[in-house]
DNA sequence: TGTACATCAGTGAACGCGCGTTCACTGATGTAC
DNA sequence: TGTACATCAGTGAACGCGCGTTCACTGATGTAC
């Protein structure tokens, strides 16, 4: 992750893997060590007051020192985020194509929600460095983006093969054409062959939605606000994917 | 907001209002400047990061003064946490009491929300403040609570006139009962005489769901989250709320 | 297998900085008579 | 209206602290021959 002037010497294409040094493994060790206190550390500081010192109070060694792995705390902060997007991402994944009979579309979509708030509660540090406020005076680069989409891709793929199994959604209210404002989300689904040609905008808005309401619900459980309206925050995220599953028209399996 | 040493002399039950001094005055205006600095540097640094030192700078005066109207770092935050609350819910309130006819429950539940977009979008680092990461260390006290709920009480006053009008929600999926993990939010409805006793257990989720939908969408806009996918995030917006008009059954004025 | 040089990880001191909070002070404002 | 004392806002210096980052260094690991 993001080492600094160090580049692995890169394999040229038909070279054979090389045997790794003991400086290398050294090395991949000791970036994740640093990336773990991070992590812990992001549980009571929030990623705007994460100190680089700390981090290497805790891994042992001399603050100094976490410059040969990182070039900077922003550094570090993208790394963190790449990596907790794709450990949710592949958690989501994993759960989701468990789901062995893959007609079973509420099946699955419950199973990738439930996926992503079982990671969001247990690492509630990184889930507010992902979906929480922004850290003020960073902007997250390029390479987060790709990771970012895991968990949309794993949704859209499920409402894609629901769609081809005929579901119905509810009619649209009013009577524009939304397609422009949803355009984008459209093409991104289009290109990575996640949705039909054809597909309807009502789907592609109602897929936006439930996105939405699913982080804006785990947001709202994590940062305090349903305190005193939500008894069991487990139940209430079930009946909140329900009732998502069934405005998208997603229907149980036979 | 939250003076130090010095209560306002509390005016006795009978007394009569008595004229305002000019150091009571000063101090009135000066705790404001304090408190707009202070909201102007939290668009460019988020609570946790917030500088005591700095917003006294940009007040004009030196670091120490501010203990004069605020005991700690804590207390300013409380106070802001209030009045960003407050203002929020404010113009809410009046964007709401606007709609003349009070029969087009959509007109005042769009008027509502937007009013909340609105305010949102002009106020961003208020926003994070109130609906973004906690900041880690800081517990809101009780003051907060009641300003907080200055929004959710406008909406269910809505959705209570639109069911007395006899509204038609979706049916729930599932067929458990929803009630006990609701409690809360039914109990909070009834005391306050916004929701009939006999009230359904699933407007109440529906009520729920809405709410945290809008703030989703918002939190997502603010936080980067619909950038490439939503190319109008005004236009995006009313496209959802009218949505979450129609699942709540909320029907078109006559 | 052995030697000579290059690479690299980690150290410890130092830089300049900003922070929250305390404290004794001064001068202006308020109050009692 | 005038005087004497009490209250209060704001000052400036100081406290102890932690921060990100740089730099010259040492000793271990890797590589070429």
């Amino acid at each position: 992750m993001t080492p600094v002037d160090h580049p692995a010497p890169a394999a040229s294409p038909a070279s054979p893997p090389r045997a790794r040094t003991v400086r290398e493994r050294a090395r991949e060790q000791i970036t994740a060590e640093i990336l773990t206190a991070a992590r812990i550390r992001l549980t009571e500081s929030g990623p705007g007051e994460l100190s680089l010192r700390a981090v290497a109070r805790d891994v042992g060694m001399v603050s100094s020192a976490v410059y040969r792995y990182f070039a900077s705390r922003d550094e570090l902060l993208t790394a963190l985020l790449v990596l907790a997007y794709d450990e949710l991402g592949a958690a989501v994944e994993q759960a989701e194509a468990a789901v062995t009979d893959r007609h079973d579309v509420v099946g699955r979509w419950r199973a990738a929600w439930l996926a992503v708030r079982g990671w969001a509660v247990a690492h509630p540090g990184d889930y507010a460095l992902l979906y929480g406020s922004p850290v003020p005076g960073y902007a997250a680069p390029q390479v987060t983006v790709e990771p970012a989409t895991r968990v949309i891709v794993v949704i859209l793929g499920i409402v894609m093969d629901a769609t081809a199994a005929g579901s119905r959604m509810p009619e649209p209210p009013g009577s524009g054409d939304d397609a422009p404002v949803v355009a984008g989300a459209i093409g991104f689904a289009q290109e990575r062959g996640l949705m039909q040609a054809e597909a309807p905008t009502e789907l592609v808005v109602r897929t936006l939605m439930g996105w939405t309401t699913v982080f804006g619900t785990i947001s709202f459980e994590l940062f305090g606000h349903l305190v005193g309206s939500v008894s069991r925050a487990d139940d209430y995220f079930e009946i909140v994917i329900d009732r998502l599953a069934a405005d998208l028209g997603l229907t149980e399996a036979d």
